[in-house]
DNA sequence: AGCACGCCGACT
DNA sequence: GTCGGCGTGCTC
């Protein structure tokens, strides 16, 4: 066993062979991590995959050394990653990439430092002239990095002597698992032991303190929170500083003063980063509909299939998930409950909280890297038996997993585009269950097509629950025509009277109201009123748009600023406009309209900071906010009691996109947002201002009837072979240079046509957004009948038209890239 | 994707 | 004369 296959963080579609170093023979395992040289100046960290005998063609590089006691990636995870790689058509390092948290991976940047038993004068070993340059360096400066080490030796190779000094005990690298993960501490404050004595030595403290009153208020304030007359133990524990300082009219300088009397000690204590909380042990009776729906789950199970539960808005799907997640911890397993990113709040994190205490963990992108770190070792070690996460959490390492949950499964975020892998969490997550015999339970009112689909055949097992809480009518719906309201002149710009009052109504009976605009391509942009110049972005091929809180143009795919032109820079007029509304805009005019109510905006922009997103929500449901505006963020896992109406503006923005699933979202999004309204008590009514009333969709919404949905896109589908009956790959060109990206385009899709056949092969064409990041775009499209076809092998045909493209010489620097069931 | 190598123009 | 522009090809 003198070779390891390994993956490396890069995007080359292979793993590479190195060599295993004698010292390693026998200890090295598939799901370790290795540190080796890549080419001639880069170091890196990789996992390897396998462990053989069979000596390569080339000459191969030898592993440097060895980062974990144990692997920290398990030999099932691999399986999955490679999986996810293939059937993705992506690279396995971008796969590993997505998949682990950036603190376990060690780039060229990670650093040395002294090695903490080192000492200048009584070491034995002899250093050569650039090991004794690093330690001059290390002298001074507490740290180096990979860089900053080849800039001093003037060298790239750089590994070697640093293995020797390690190998000497003078030098530590400190970004392996063990150094980088670093604790974190809190700082407390107690009473020193001799104040214990409470009757005699805490009286006299209290004499001693009189003619220092901040002091003394210092020492109330603590036996305030911590009663040690009542309970001794209790100063132990001590309280944290930061608590002590954040009272009123307490400072820093009393305290320490205090700490200085020995009347206070100040200690250390570690805390996990991820919040604990006190478990709460909470039964609640499922109701005979949930306890039905339990059964046919299990029935499910029991068959060894996918299970999908319909359950209808408001239907209480949460308590079941949470009673199967009860029962499957009972045998000691593990569980994975994933969310759509937004849907992942603390209202849903909080109630898995109070029941499973600290079996649960959370996985969140928001979470930083320490955190994630930390949850991913507790997975590994099995701390956590519950996980609620996001789509990435798929990707932990499970080893015993028993039940995987994907709430709201029809979901198109749980699509990744970019960057690549362009996996499918939901789908995935299947995969990983069959890798793990889990079970699977995938839950939604409003299933996708394909999903619901594999039920119809077979596939999947059904369980449904249609009945919803405390009689739970449908919240009326009204439509607004917004053409007839503008004849009537019932207009204020973009929102009808009839809105604008039923929001007045609605704050005078004291209820909550949810607004929601649909952002994309909506939001606000700059047009000269003179030369209809409209400014766009230079690497792009959108608009720049505007925002009003840094009064800047933004282009939404590069990330590219810029000030707001005073005259327009084409005609030089000073009328510039501002066209279009998003929910800033609406947040604006509706104040002014309706100057009495409290008004939020919940969207990406809003939310930027780690907390303010749960601030506003936390903030809603509190009562303190009348009207929240939003994007699809409101649509998603927030349960509101006191919300009775949700109104959409726009419609017909939902409706007109040109996309095959267009209706199948828009019945899925409207379902959603009528969902908000009316979950208890009041009735809801929602309202829906549109051109077009008579749309097909809205009669399904009015019947609330998702078959009639189901079995008329069946028929569209059937009709145009798009999925469920074809698998549809999307192949990107991109060039710098719009005729080679289109002549590449042009000839791979030849290609691809003479081997798949042009039913297959669809054609290539121009997409809606055509230049990013100055690079243009073409697309090919190709399905694929789901029946009768090898995938894989299909997959790897189309993927060896790539290699023809690339002898062609004027076509060796076009990128291609590969969306396997695009969404 | 990086990054080194290599072949051409505009400068001290 | 050389510095550095970016096109090209490789990474075990």
């Amino acid at each position: 066993m003198r070779f390891a296959d390994l993956i490396l963080p890069v995007p080359i579609p292979r793993t590479f062979t190195y060599e295993i170093p004698f010292e390693l023979e026998g200890r090295l395992m598939p799901g370790h991590r290795v540190i080796v040289e890549f080419g001639k100046s880069k170091i890196l960290t990789a996992i390897v995959s396998d462990i053989h005998n069979s000596i390569p063609k080339y000459e191969t590089k030898t592993i440097l050394d060895i980062l974990d006691e144990k692997p920290i990636i398990t030999p099932l995870q691999l399986k999955f990653f490679f999986w996810v790689a293939d059937y993705y058509m992506s690279n396995i390092g971008d796969v590993l990439n997505a998949a682990i948290p950036s603190g376990l991976k060690l780039s060229s940047e990670s650093k040395i430092q002294l090695h903490q038993n080192f000492d200048f004068e009584s070491n034995t070993f002899t250093f050569t002239e650039r090991e004794t340059l690093i330690l001059n360096q290390l002298k001074t400066k507490e740290d180096l990095s990979y860089n900053e080490i080849q800039k001093l030796l003037g060298i790239k190779a750089i590994h070697k002597i640093i293995k020797s000094l390690i190998n000497k005990e003078a030098v530590q690298i400190f970004e392996s698992l063990k150094d980088k993960y670093k604790p974190k501490f809190e700082k407390r404050i107690r009473l020193t032991s001799h104040y214990m004595d409470v009757e005699t030595n805490l009286e006299e403290l209290f004499d001693q303190l009189e003619k220092t009153p901040k002091q003394l208020q210092v020492v109330l304030s603590y036996l305030q929170k911590v009663p040690i007359f009542k309970d001794s133990d209790l100063n132990n524990e001590g309280v944290p500083r930061k608590e002590i300082l954040n009272l009123k009219d307490i400072s820093t300088s009393s305290l320490n003063t205090l700490i200085k009397k020995k009347v206070f000690e100040q200690f250390e204590v570690q805390v996990d980063r991820v919040r604990k909380y006190i478990k709460k042990t909470k039964d609640f009776q499922l109701s005979p509909a949930q306890e039905i729906a339990k059964e046919q789950i299990l029935n499910v199970f029991s068959q060894n299939k996918t299970c999908l539960l319909h359950g209808v808005t408001g239907s209480g799907k949460t308590e079941i998930y949470i009673n199967l997640i009860q029962e499957a911890i009972q045998n000691e397993s593990q569980t994975l409950l994933i969310l759509p990113e937004i849907a992942l709040t603390a209202q849903i994190v909080n109630r898995l909280k109070d029941i499973f205490g600290e079996k649960l963990g959370v996985y969140h992108s928001k979470y930083n890297d320490h955190e994630r770190v930390e949850i991913w070792r507790k997975v590994l070690e099995e701390e956590y038996s519950v996980i609620i996460g996001v789509r990435s959490a798929i990707f932990l390492p499970f080893t015993n997993l028993n039940l995987i949950i994907v709430d709201e499964c029809h979901d198109s975020s749980y699509k990744q585009f970019d960057p690549p892998p362009r996996y499918n969490g939901a789908d995935s997550a299947i995969v990983l269950a069959k890798l793990h015999h889990s079970k699977i339970l995938l839950g939604s009112a409003t299933p996708s097509v394909e999903q619901y689909y594999n039920v119809q055949i077979g596939n999947y097992g059904l369980a449904t629950l249609q009945e919803r809480y405390s009689d739970g009518k449908l919240p009326e719906m009204t439509f607004i025509n917004m053409k007839d309201c503008r004849n009537k002149k019932k207009v204020t710009g973009e929102y009808s009277n009839e809105l604008i009052g039923a929001l007045k109504l609605n704050l005078q009976n004291n209820q909550q109201s949810l607004l929601f605009q649909n952002k994309r391509g909506y939001s606000p942009y700059l047009a000269c009123d003179e030369c209809n110049y409209i400014p766009m972005c230079n690497s792009c091929d959108v608009n720049l748009v505007y925002y009003k809180h840094s009064n800047s143009l933004k282009c939404n795919y590069c990330g590219y600023m810029e000030n707001i032109p005073h005259t327009c820079p084409n005609c030089g007029s000073n009328r510039i406009k501002l066209v279009g509304y998003g929910t800033e805009k609406i947040e604006e005019d509706l104040k002014l309209m309706l100057p009495e109510a409290r008004i939020e905006r919940l969207d990406q922009d809003s939310t930027k900071n780690k907390y303010n997103h749960e601030k506003i929500i936390q903030s809603f449901e509190n009562g303190n906010i009348d009207i929240l505006i939003g994007t699809q963020m409101i649509s998603k896992g927030l349960d509101f009691d006191n919300v009775s109406l949700v109104g959409v503006l726009d419609a017909d923005r939902i409706l007109y996109n040109p996309d095959f699933r267009a209706n199948e979202r828009a019945f899925q999004l409207f379902t959603q947002l009528r969902g908000r309204a009316g979950r208890k008590s009041v009735h809801g009514q929602f309202y829906i201002q549109c051109f077009n009333e008579n749309h097909h969709v809205f009669d399904l919404l009015k019947s609330d009837d998702y078959m009639s949905m189901y079995y008329n896109e069946l028929k569209e589908r059937q009709k145009f072979d798009y999925p469920p009956f074809y698998r549809l790959v999307k192949v990107m060109v991109k060039d710098r240079d719009k005729n080679i990206s289109r002549s590449a385009s042009i000839f791979l899709y030849n290609e691809l046509r003479n081997l798949l056949g042009s039913k297959r092969a669809i054609g290539y064409f121009e997409p809606l957004i055509s230049r990013v990041r100055n690079m243009y775009i073409h697309e090919i499209t190709i399905k694929l009948e789901r029946n009768g076809l090898n995938m894989s092998s299909i997959k790897n045909k189309i993927k060896s038209t790539e290699g023809n493209l690339y002898k062609q010489r004027e076509f060796s620097r076009v990128r291609i890239s590969y969306d396997v069931d695009p969404i």
